[in-house]
DNA sequence: TCGTTACCGAACATCTTGTACAGTATAATT
DNA sequence: AATTATACTGTACAAGATGTTCGGTAACGA
């Protein structure tokens, strides 16, 4: 890719994040997002073709991200996190909470801002595609009882209200902390 | 209120929820809202200030009324519904969810639709008091290891998610089995 | 019956969107 | 180094949406 689309690209990324912390994304127009990337109008269309696409395209590349480096977290993260208890269900979630603390790529800014709907539906449905990699980890212990997906939807969306709950609070428990409550909240420990 | 304002009033209601099935919020203009209702422009603009506004007011009157139902299910909706096991616990969601069953005031095409954030966050929100009105019910049993507003937080989304499955799930099950599913899932059966 | 209030409808200024195009700067190719 | 291709600029533009104004009409309540 050109070094001129990349830097344009990163640039509308970069002032729609700004923006997003701002005000709602209801509200930012599109002369906003060029007036304060500082390009022409026809650049921005070039790249992207409305405001929604702009706003998909951006989810996309922060999952991407966070999710990658999670892929592997069943077998190799007992030894990058030096963990409390080091098994292994827990270390995958806690790999999980401290990349959110870090603030990657602005993942909780975006995550606990007004308009945070649209990354929250991208985030469960990450989590829930991690989650179907790893049955032992997050075993359903009462198949008989509950369906399968019932119980992915259930752990995927009680993560994702872990770390609203945590946002809320101003993050003051440690990840460990948060690994805790998560894993006692749904039964896996 | 003049039954004039009153009609009007019920039009654009009526109007504005026929096209959220349609199509998305954000999509929608004040333009197509007044030609379905069949009202003037500025008719429109002397009951909302805006779209916002609207929708706003909109589920604030669906949710005043489904909640307001539901504040004495602790004690008399054992007689009004033959539950299974008719403790009081599962009588209270077995309420909630026949509620939901029954599409009172459109409720559900309104959860399911595209634009469902809003009134997901009003019906959490509305779940929490009525939690904290029932702390008996809504037991935490592991205080010890849980604050109590995660433990609230949890059961509230939990229960929020629990509907949204049923509806993607083209809501085949009985309220019963959903209310079995929720209570297992959160432990507290 | 009479004063009040809500609606109508048309017009209007203003803002937003998405497209078009000619000119300029930067990257890639030879 | 010269040439070709591509990305950005800046302005202009049509189409459509927003929110307000105002004089006239109809319905309400007392």
């Amino acid at each position: 890719m050109d070094r001129r689309q990349r830097k344009t690209r990163e640039e509308i990324f970069s002032a729609f994040i700004e923006l997003l912390a701002k005000k709602h994304y209801n509200q930012i127009t599109v002369g906003e997002i060029i007036d304060l990337a500082d390009i022409g109008r026809a650049t921005f269309y070039s790249h992207f073709e409305t405001k929604d696409f702009l706003l998909k395209e951006l989810c996309e590349e922060l999952f991407c991200h966070i999710f990658d480096t999670a892929e592997d977290g069943g077998e190799n993260h007992k030894h990058i996190f030096n963990c409390v208890d080091c098994d292994v269900t827990s270390s995958v979630v806690l790999h999980l909470f401290s990349h959110m603390q870090k603030n990657d790529n602005h993942i909780l800014d975006l995550l606990a801002c007004e308009n945070n709907e649209l990354f929250l539906r991208y985030f469960k449905e990450n989590l829930k595609v991690l989650i179907k990699k790893q049955p032992l980890i997050f075993e359903n212990k009462k198949t008989q009882e509950l369906p399968n997906d019932y119980w992915i939807n259930h752990i995927a969306s009680s993560f994702v209200e872990s770390v609203k709950w945590w946002i809320d609070c101003g993050m003051k428990e440690s990840p460990e902390v948060l690994t805790s409550y998560f894993l006692t909240a749904v039964n896996l420990k």
